[in-house]
Parts: C-alpha cells; structure tokens; sequence
DNA sequence: ATACCGACCTGTCAGC
DNA sequence: TGCTGACAGGTCGGTA
C-alpha cells in the first residue's frame, strides 16, 4: 500500500497523536509473519517507554522511545516516583519542536530504543478508544497511558514488526535529501532499468511502484531504459521529477487506491494526479496516445511511447 | 555480482 | 449467485 508520501503522511499523524504518551502495555497476536524481533522482546522493549518522536525513514514509520535506563527500570515500573518523572517529561515533549525535540528531552540516564513498523502493503496503525472494535487481523495493540490504544492491523501481513535498542539504519538515502551529484552517482553505470534501480531499497529508499510510474514520466524515461544509457541532463531531470511527485503526493496527503487512509481515516488526493499510473489505455495528457502497461520485474509499469524514450 | 521470478498472504473485482 | 483467476501500493531469497 504506502509509499514515501503516505507513510510520511500516517507518520506525521501519529506524531501528533502519540508524542508524548507512553506505552503501558502491549498485546501480540499469535501470528509470526508480521514480527522481525521476537513478541517478547517487542513487548519488554515498548512497555513503560515514552513515545518521544514518530517520524519517517524511507518507508518506515519510526517511534523513538525513551525509558528508565534498565537497571532501575525493572525495580521501579510500578513506583509512583517514576510516574511523576514521566509526567514531566511528557508536557515538555507536547511542545512541538520536531527534531528538536530528542535531543531537547534525552536524559543521559535514559535508556532509548526504536520501534520500526513497516507497512508492507496492507499494514494500518490506528489510534483509537480502548472500546472500538478491533478489526480482523489486529497483530499488535498497545495501551497508552492516556487511555487510548495504538493497534497495528494488517491483512496481507507483509507488514513487519522490528524494535532496535542501538538505532535502526534503514540503508539507502533520502530522496527528498539527496543532492543531484549523489543521485546521478547511484544510477550511472548501472545495466538495470531504471525503474528496477529506482524501487532498490539500497540505492534510494522510499520510492515505490506508483511514484517510480510518475517520476519516469515526468523526467521522459521509459521504465526499461537501462540506467547506463541514461545522459547526465536526463538523470538531473529525472532528479527533479522524482523530488516533485514525492513533495506533491505528500502535499496531497498521499495517494488513496483501494483502502489507504492515513491516521485520521483520512484518504489522500494525489491519485488525482496520477499521469500515467493505473491509466492503461487511457490517452496520455500530453499528447493523447495510449497509455502502455507493461510487467517489469514483476510489477506493472505505466508510460507513453510518445513522451518516454 | 546482477537480474529476473516466485513466494509470502488475504481481499477484491471482473468475467464467465 | 457463485466460482475462478488476475491483480494489488513491498520485500526477500533462490536461481540463472
């Protein structure tokens, strides 16, 4: 389901949801497939951790946790003192500093973790009253100390659970970040098709089949041309694309196909955008020849044989 | 090393 | 109405 602009989106949600709020207690559902890390290790890592900051890393939502550190922390979970510490520490963290915020807030006594939820294509994480109804296939549940429930749901269960003590490195770099020498650097010499080049991980992360679709059209590039084939003017061009479709998705709040619908329940608009995506046989905005669907790496790929070359 | 391909799962929708 | 098959926004591991 998500991308770089919806994940962006659900991640941003969350943050002003859960910032602040701390894991009480967490329930794992029986199934394995969506679980990097053990449920055990899940749950002792999430449990009494205060949610400092959800963010985005590639297609990753990312939940800094802040605790005591673990010597004290099995003693005096349960003592009222330590509850007074995280109150405090909760309304300083409600003051909206973004990144600010971790190293604002990072005690040097604190023992810190990230929790990494990767969606997959179906996965949803919800935030909402302990009497909702849970949906099918919830896998994870964990009560906040302000009485409500963030629920992960995933049907296909291509989702992944991970949590990670040390920091987690999510490979690749950031397409909104990355500058044009360092894009062209990824791509240059490469035999792959673009579009297989521009949905690796380990190259850029966060660009998936919608918006790898809509950057090729963008920059005039079909999905096979092999990368090495590529000018170094085109690569700018295709540098440029890939930054605006993703700044306009997010703009837009995403794309919604099928079910996606951020944190709020709110759909994005961006599939309006869509030029060549999901538009097999219909006429290209540009030129109006008929829009090509061909299976590349075993995903659909979108273009115009007029405008791609 | 690199590049395809199926596998992992469930749900939905078009076509018969 | 109901069955079958194709397809779905992601990633991994095996094989050539």
């Amino acid at each position: 389901m998500p991308e770089l602009p919806e994940v962006e989106t659900i991640a941003r949600g969350l943050d002003t949801r859960v910032a602040g709020d701390t894991v009480e207690s967490v329930w794992i559902g029986s199934r394995k497939q969506p679980l990097k890390s053990p449920a055990g290790v899940i749950a002792a890592t999430l449990e009494g951790k205060r949610i400092v900051w959800v963010h985005r890393a590639g297609k990753h939502i990312v939940f800094d946790l802040e605790g005591e550190a673990r010597a004290s922390q099995t003693a005096s979970r349960t003592k009222k003192g330590t509850r007074a510490v995280r109150g405090q520490t909760r309304q300083a963290a409600s003051l909206h500093g973004s990144d600010e915020r971790w190293s604002d807030q990072h005690r040097p006594d604190a023992e810190t973790a990230q929790w990494i939820v990767h969606l997959g294509m179906t996965g949803r994480m919800v935030v909402c009253e302990p009497a909702a109804e849970i949906a099918k296939h919830t896998h994870l549940i964990a009560k906040l100390a302000s009485g409500r429930e963030l629920r992960f749901i995933d049907p296909r269960m291509f989702g992944k659970l991970s949590v990670h003590p040390g920091g987690f490195d999510p490979g690749g770099v950031e397409p909104l970040d990355v500058s044009e020498e360092r894009f062209v650097e990824l791509f240059r010499g490469r035999k792959t098709p673009i579009k297989s080049a521009l949905l690796n991980q380990k190259l850029l992360r966060g660009v998936g089949n919608i918006y790898a679709d809509e950057s090729l059209f963008r920059a005039g590039l079909r999905p096979r041309r092999r990368a090495a084939t590529i000018t170094r003017e085109q690569l700018g061009k295709l540098h440029r694309a890939v930054r605006e479709v993703l700044r306009e998705a997010i703009a837009l709040g995403g794309s919604s196909i099928s079910d996606y619908v951020d944190a709020d329940g709110e759909e994005g608009f961006f599939q309006l955008q869509h030029r060549v995506y999901g538009r097999e046989g219909e006429p290209c905005l540009v030129c109006r020849t008929a829009i090509r669907r061909v299976v590349l790496a075993g995903r659909s790929s979108h273009y115009c044989s007029k405008c791609q070359e």
